[in-house]
DNA sequence: TCAGCCGTATGGAACGTTCCATCGCAGTCT
DNA sequence: AGACTGCGATGGAACGTTCCATACGGCTGA
């Protein structure tokens, strides 16, 4: 008692430092992530921070600034400060390299897959949340569904799950896709594109929010209404999405879970004294907002 | 040679933490952010930890979670961490508890002014800012400008910024202010009032930008033109400001600028043994797009 | 050739905490 | 009443690095 309070009046506060050097532990989850601006990555820092509390732990942010190598030396400065773990968040490094970094030091990685089998991982499942997207739009009554890609592994697999499902529903003759690009720019050519080319489709699902963004100025350009004559379905339900003025229906990735999950796989590593890989896939959910609707004449 | 070959096959790195405790110094900064969501932080964020490394230090974050009391929490866990100085973005807890929390160790605001003789502060020039947006409209042509307003002291200045612009410009009687919010339903309410009451005034300008987007869609609801009938300057230049859809004019703030500023600060102090406190209040810009023009008729 | 000086190498202390071991005291059982 | 056991308190080592002091070796100048 007398001594708390003199410990609080002196401003004493307790090493952490010291405490770890001693213990070999520090009690502070290291994480990297790829890139800030995100907003998709804001809501996983959140979620990490607060379940890293929930169990004791604290966590340590760092920025890779949208560049590998500073990626790097994100993850260097934290384990120089003997982080217990490294979480890592949409890395854009190779995972060889971040296991050569890593060494002993526990790795997971969100929102991207790896083989390695020392490294966890959290993810969700891009090809259901790309069949989602079509089964809603199929439900609608739509049959004329056209899809606008990007690049990457990620954008691969919302493709292949757009084939997927619409051969699922016997609409592999409908399948169309068109190059686009994560960004408004790269949405919105490709939906130029596709008006240009043969006959408008009755729906496009967008590879994700940004992009379909784009689409829907396009649409406006051309006088088109949407949901009224074209529905658009975006990806990743970004706070763009629930904007008033856009209410983008899309496609929801569990965040607040994600950042959850990999606090958790971290500590059954650190605590739980796993050894073998586990990958955790988290189903999206769809998020009906106003520009999806029965196609005209319906 | 030999031995530096060894040490990275071994996978040797020097133990930050060690060292730390010996020297009495990390060389390290914390940083706080309040909300990580908000895309101005990212922005200096991205630049505290490109202008650390540059002067050979590293920066470590932490969450707020946009809770006072969380912002406390992650004050302590990088003070516990034994971190030179600290950065808070935009904190909302009081100042006096950040000087309890830091005691000896230098802190220095972004994008908060306080007038204690211990803490450092980086803010941009509101009231600036806001005449800045009314010098705009003025040059264009407008004489009936009204502003939207929000809550908090951040508000408050640009709406004296925006009123002693008006006055300058000989246009006091004009002055029209409705209370709005920071969020798109408030600017779109606020706007609807300002429909409603008399007459609608040639041009707004609005507290942030996401207040602006609101406004902006009370007006395409009331089938008014932007900026053929009414022209709309926002604050803060968001990423949304810059789409492709909205293309709002609006005031910028330096974000690269004030990160940059607010690790100089925090230098000074732990190498050139500066203890007078400096305040650097650094000049916003404007950002024009589409959402202004003349006033219609001219 | 010897002495002195300079530069380098080596060893030990210190940073603040934790953890373990040892010591002492008290209580209980024989 | 004496001995043993158990618990609490106290002291010292250790964590990995830096920094300082000391010692040694070599070189230079007288």
């Amino acid at each position: 008692m007398a001594v708390l309070d003199a410990a609080a009046e002196l401003g004493y506060r307790p090493n952490a430092v010291a405490r770890s050097l001693v213990q070999q532990r520090s009690h502070v989850i290291g994480v990297v992530v790829s890139d800030i601006h995100n907003p998709f990555y804001a809501d996983i820092v959140d979620a990490i921070d607060a379940r890293a509390l929930d169990r004791t732990y604290r966590a340590l942010f760092n920025t890779g600034k949208r560049v590998a190598s500073q990626e790097v030396v994100a993850l260097e400065t934290l384990l120089q400060l003997r982080v217990d773990g490294v979480i890592l968040g949409g890395p854009t490094v190779k995972v060889a390299a971040i296991e050569a970094a890593a060494g002993p030091v526990p790795v997971v990685l969100v929102a991207r897959g790896t083989r390695s089998p020392r490294i966890d991982s959290v993810t969700t499942d891009d090809r259901k949340g790309a069949g989602l997207a079509v089964d809603h739009l199929v439900g609608l009554g739509h049959r004329d569904i056209a899809h606008i890609g990007a690049h990457g592994p990620v954008a691969q697999s919302r493709r292949t799950g757009y084939e997927e499902a619409m051969r699922r529903h016997g609409l592999a003759a409908n399948i169309r896709h068109v190059a686009g690009d994560w960004d408004e720019a790269g949405g919105a050519t490709a939906m130029q594109r596709l008006l240009e080319d043969g006959e408008a489709p009755s729906a496009v699902f967008v590879a994700n929010d940004f992009a379909a963004i784009g689409a829907l100025q396009t649409l406006a350009a051309a006088d088109l209404d949407v949901p009224g004559d074209i529905s658009v379905v975006g990806y990743d339900n970004t706070s763009l999405a629930g904007l008033e003025s856009v209410r983008l229906t899309t496609i929801d990735q569990p965040r607040a879970a994600m950042g959850a999950a990999a606090v958790d796989l971290l500590l059954e590593r650190l605590e739980g004294g796993r050894t073998t890989p586990r990958r955790i896939v988290l189903a999206p959910s769809l998020v009906i907002r106003d520009s999806s609707a029965s196609p005209s004449g319906t």
